[in-house]
DNA sequence: GCAAATCCTCAAAGCGCTTTGACAACAACA
DNA sequence: TGTTGTTGTCAAAGCGCTTTGAGGATTTGC
């Protein structure tokens, strides 16, 4: 079932029936209830490609998703991030496009999003440090939303973030306030921006109070949970051990969690710890009370609040960029409490 | 830069440019390189839209993830899933079209795919016990794959799965092996077709050596850490606990441990655990010994053959329904070992 | 040297939709 | 009555590509 034959069944033609179906005002408001009754009565859809095709718009949203080549870790974050993205893609009658490719390969992924015109609009995760993929867009033309920001970048763009910087910091103040003077970091990817931010809230709440960030308690890597449990062995191994961590993923968490008790320590008494908590729909930090003390932010809730403001910015291109700074909650589990007198 | 300018900057005709980029015979040896060196040296890319209209393909897959309206878990796997997929896609040159919607929209999503012709095959995830996806597809003539089986469905179709009556099956005789006579399962939703094999694996292996399967020790539910954590918790609290732990995922796992530890137990020692291990990227069990002795599937890889297989199906919609069963490595890890001695 | 076969190229139609510009039909106004 | 608007409808063009069917140019066979 096409235009062309539901317009013959009708008795009239295709121009008539497209305006009554989009709601155009040059139509009779008695033959426009009768073209929508038949639309959906003989179930016609309108062909994606061919109204693309004739109306320049792709009704998609691309989202492209680097492997790196060196890691293969697929961010675990990502899922999330597309349930809330993807809710209002639906609702709003387009499709989400993904492109899973190696980092290697993403450039000349975006530029070929643009050149076939198969999307309108692209969210760019996990910007780096030292981001170039903003540039490139801004130079196809494609409007597009970042989830994270590029500190490196000057240029304006549209962004949806979570105030990273200031959530570390009021972590690193509760510890502080709980008397931890020895506080490890057990960071994400530092060449990832949002990690360098949170490092940026460690150590600036630590000098706000005279205090040195100490390089042997700081790591930084993939956050798996053998990587939190790596590091958090390592720092306990130290002849001045932490008495606190700060973790940048409740996956690192769990690891770090099972480093403290298998060197015979409880978490909560002997060792704190704070992480960051991206309100994963399947790893919940507990149910009535947290496990985890943490900054709580919802990815799910970041990816809905993007792809909102990007589909206004193709709404309206010349509309200025936009910006949404998410802050996260800091919630107290179990695992904080005052810091052990010196032994 | 569209196929009209190509030809006129090359004083062809858009029909020899476009035989000369797609490869037909019927243009001359040496027009060819010049026409595919100007395509490149001026970035051509044909427009998608275009070309799937005159060509009746869209060149894309469509993933439906469905989002539980009751719990709003999106299945964790899903990512892992998606990147085998969409490196095969990639590779083939087809987009990956996803789609998240409400469990009950389901049907009529795939059923505006097929009409609105926006993808050329489709990938149905989590098949349920009484799946109805299934016959739909058929019935819109749209080429599928199915992740997982359907018991209840009696037609044939495609799919990709993992044998997991077997994975539970060999995974209960090793706890039997180890003396283990108190085996709780700690099982996903049961209405999820692969969880109802699981059990069937589980129940057949102890009916195999004479043991009746107790439904105190069986539990199902969403698996996410704090499932795994309180139904552990509540099985250790019977009068006659069990001695060993069969797990669903890692994830749940993870809880199972937490709880064990929390009852003075020793993983391992006290209480042997086995849980399936999708092998997900982001959440490795251990690095050189595994720490869960696990059943071991990548679903990366579920989702690459899974990829390969809808391709092909579309090349050759005539050709018979193809399956796939990945048998499950059983690894052993550090958290199982022989049944204490009865108290 | 002419007809047939082969090679290469092209104009035009078609994919299914939107949108422009034209035009009947009718009403309103002078 | 003639003019001007207004309303509802339509035919046709166009979006960028592929593919059909035709035909000019060149080669081959006798």
């Amino acid at each position: 079932m096409n235009l062309k034959q539901l317009a013959e069944s009708l008795g009239l033609s295709q121009t008539t029936v497209s305006r009554a179906l989009n709601g155009y005002p040059e139509v009779s408001e008695a033959t426009r209830p009768r073209v929508i009754e038949a639309a959906s009565r003989l179930d016609y859809r309108p062909d994606t490609r061919a109204r693309g095709l004739a109306i320049g718009r792709a009704h998609a949203i691309g989202h492209v998703i680097p492997i790196s080549s060196k890691h293969e870790v697929m961010n675990p974050i990502f899922s999330d991030f597309i349930a809330g993205a993807g809710e209002v893609y639906a609702r709003a009658g387009y499709d989400m496009m993904l492109s899973i490719v190696p980092d290697d390969a993403e450039h000349s992924t975006y530029r070929a999003l643009a050149h076939k015109k198969s999307v309108d609009g692209i969210v760019i995760h996990g910007p780096r440090t030292d981001e170039t993929r903003i540039r490139l867009l801004q130079s196809l033309d494609m409007p597009f939303v970042v989830h994270g920001r590029a500190s490196a970048e000057a240029a304006e763009y549209s962004w949806v973030d979570v105030n990273n910087r200031r959530a570390f910091a009021r972590a690193t103040d509760l510890l502080l306030d709980l008397g931890h003077r020895r506080i490890a970091l057990v960071n994400g990817l530092e060449d990832m921006d949002f990690a360098m931010r949170r490092r940026q809230g460690f150590e600036g709440a630590l000098r706000a109070r005279g205090l040195l960030p100490d390089p042997a308690l700081m790591t930084s890597g993939e956050m798996t949970e053998h990587y939190g449990h790596a590091a958090a062995r390592q720092a306990l191994a130290l002849k001045d051990p932490p008495t606190a961590f700060l973790v940048s993923s409740l996956i690192s968490a769990i690891g770090v969690r099972r480093a403290i008790e298998e060197s015979g320590l409880r978490m909560g008494r002997d060792i704190s710890v704070i992480t960051h908590d991206d309100a994963l729909s399947y790893l919940a930090n507990g149910r009535e009370v947290p496990i985890f003390t943490a900054t709580r932010s919802s990815v799910r809730e970041a990816g809905l609040r993007a792809a909102e403001m990007l589909l206004e910015l193709i709404d309206d291109p010349s509309r200025a960029p936009r910006h949404l700074l998410l802050e996260a909650e800091l919630v107290v589990g179990v695992s904080t409490g005052p810091a052990p007198h010196p032994r």
